[in-house]
DNA sequence: TATGAATGAGTGTTCATTCAT
DNA sequence: AATGAATGAACACTCATTCAT
């Protein structure tokens, strides 16, 4: 899957083609809700995704909708916590510590657009969080574990960086990886008006390499000395 | 006004206090419906805004939004149009043509910073107009138009940046242009999430000031030889 | 205009085209409302019709139909009055005095076919207001006297056709002229589910003119010696 | 139920006094629903009618409504679908082959007529139908065929009378059909507006017997040699 | 006479959720 | 565990009619 071409994202096909049988499986009951939801609150929104539908798309019955999530908003809460575990965990698995600074940099940003690029959802979903005022996040302690690690692990490029003599120090993390995401985000999350008001496909596979690059030296320019 | 300081945006109160008594005046009328459109549709994207809500805010009867606006559907598109055009005029008020390319980059950083601070409404209204797809923005020229110029300014800015000797050459305006958007964007876009997630207020004065000094420092860097 | 092909309806253009500088002439108001009126009642029913598309094609201010009608309820019934009024005057323009009886009344069984076919709005009307249960014809004197006018013209026919020979007596004139009135009416009236469930097009050129033929028969077998 | 009594049809009795229980009883709320939609739609009209109605009259949830027939357009026709499909189904019941073809065709004149009578429903709902164009019939394969063995059972009525020497040859069954069902659909369709322009009660007990016998008379009249 | 704005009650339809089995 | 029926509140939109000029 290269990065530069836009790839489907798998996600839309999380809906498990076993157990159609309707033999009792609550794991995979839950399991097919959650992707379900997470496309179906994707592309409509939280008010404009229909409890029905994503029953339709899991192969479920409506009601057990409610037996495993209680409502519709604590599935939209579930959604949005495991879409924000998910990247994380797929972060931890780059192995940056091994690779010096700047490739840990430029590896993190290359991962952050890949990983918007092939998970669309991620975006809408962020955002639908944010127009309900982050509320079915605020209680989840294992998010804010999962992104504490984040932010450490890129303070630690930086020091790293600057030992190297390749970074400038006093470099704030935080802001970083809120640039690091935003460059990536807004491009990927706009690319609808974009595309009409730039007068240009912002998602032709030339356009795409040619951002990814871009953001590289954007980051790459922030941080060295 | 000051930048760093979260001001209420003005546009909550657009609805008029005049004219309450019924008499007749259609551009108030509609002005009122755009203005209480906008919001709604801002807090609570398309789907999830109620066309009795605008009524009432807007303080008339429902049935002249279908009167004037004919749907749901189209004044969500007025007020998309409406949106963007403002922004762009705006940005035209700034004269950047009368300052040296530096001063002008570092005029339209703060500015576009400023405006997503004091029209949060603007970036949920986008954030909505691309989970549709763009479909509202589709066949307007005028906003297409206003774009061009858009582009055009700020690539007579860095024209000018390359001859005082300040910039490098070959920068691309679109991609320069949304990473400028991208920075500010972003951060305001996320304030709910990332406030959770980074454990700090992102919308502390202290850290508003912070951030749009970073975005200056980013976007300088980017450009400078 | 030929008997037994079926000539589109004058009625669908009596819409003025004179005095469209809006000049002030209330008769021709009146008549332009009338006139859409009619349509619009005959196509969609007492409920299904829209005053604002009257309006429309009227080419009048909506508030017009009310200054000169009071209320749709009472529109329906001026049109349907009138639609009353205007079948009997033309039947009475066919002066049977001067023919025998026997073509007398095939003459008539020829002009109520011809009138059904040219104004499909008529039958349309009286299916309205049977709907209704002829609550709006109830008070219409001039109506009853045109038709009581128009049964003693049919005793006439039959009072002479006995005289010459031609006719039984004791036919009741009442049940005779409903009958007439029924076989070109039932057969227009459910032209679209007849040409369905008979598989056949009921309207076209040769089923018609055969429909006349065979409904002149019908009349002149009931009323022979 | 004698003939020439005016029957109140039983059709506006059809829902169920049982179950009202609220227990669940898929069928039942089927039936319930269609038996109010029938007298709704002939009453009113398809536009005239009202969904709340319906639900109210059949009392089940306005939902149900939608769950089984997902439209009031729909539900519309599955009513005209089974009202044509029950007329064919009376007739057949009548098994005219036992008998001579006159007796046949009287009987059949006497049914038409008496289904009329007890149904007048029946009437308002084709109105409606060919007001709107035959629109929901057109799909239905099952009133065609129902219809195409009936009109082959007028054929062998015909046919027979022939051979007995009793009929003239050469009669159109398709509009022999069309004549039996026009004189008694009229008359009783027109009753109201009828009552009015005649001067007479169309439906008293009298008249509706008399005009029984002009029925027949008329169409033996048009079969005879 | 004529007009376009304005209104309130309603109209078909949808939706998240619960009930009965 | 799983299902399909059932519900009531709401929703976008419509309509005949009236108001203000």
């Amino acid at each position: 899957m290269k990065i530069g071409l836009l790839t489907v994202s798998k996600s839309c096909c999380d809906i498990e083609r076993v157990n159609l049988s309707r033999t009792r499986d609550p794991e995979s009951t839950k399991r097919n809700i959650l992707a379900a939801a997470k496309m179906e609150f994707a592309t409509k929104g939280l008010s404009g995704a229909r409890v029905d539908d994503i029953a339709n798309v899991a192969k479920v019955n409506k009601r057990m909708i409610y037996h495993y999530f209680e409502s519709k908003e604590n599935l939209f809460k579930q959604v949005i916590e495991k879409a924000y575990l998910d990247i994380r965990e797929a972060e931890l698995k780059l192995n940056l510590e091994h690779l010096d600074a700047k490739s840990a940099l430029e590896t993190l940003v290359r991962f952050t657009w890949k990983y918007y690029l092939d998970n669309p959802e991620f975006i809408r979903l962020v955002n639908s969080e944010n127009l309900h005022h982050a509320r079915h996040l605020k209680a989840s302690k294992e998010v804010v574990q999962a992104n504490r690690n984040y932010v450490g692990l890129v303070q630690s490029i930086l020091d790293r960086g600057v030992q190297e003599g390749e970074f400038r120090d006093q470099i704030d993390p935080v802001n970083l990886n809120i640039t690091i995401a935003a460059i990536g985000y807004y491009y990927l999350n706009n690319r609808f008006t974009g595309s009409i008001i730039f007068e240009q496909d912002l998602m032709d596979s030339e356009a795409l390499d040619k951002r990814l690059e871009f953001n590289i030296e954007t980051i790459l320019k922030l941080v060295s000395r």
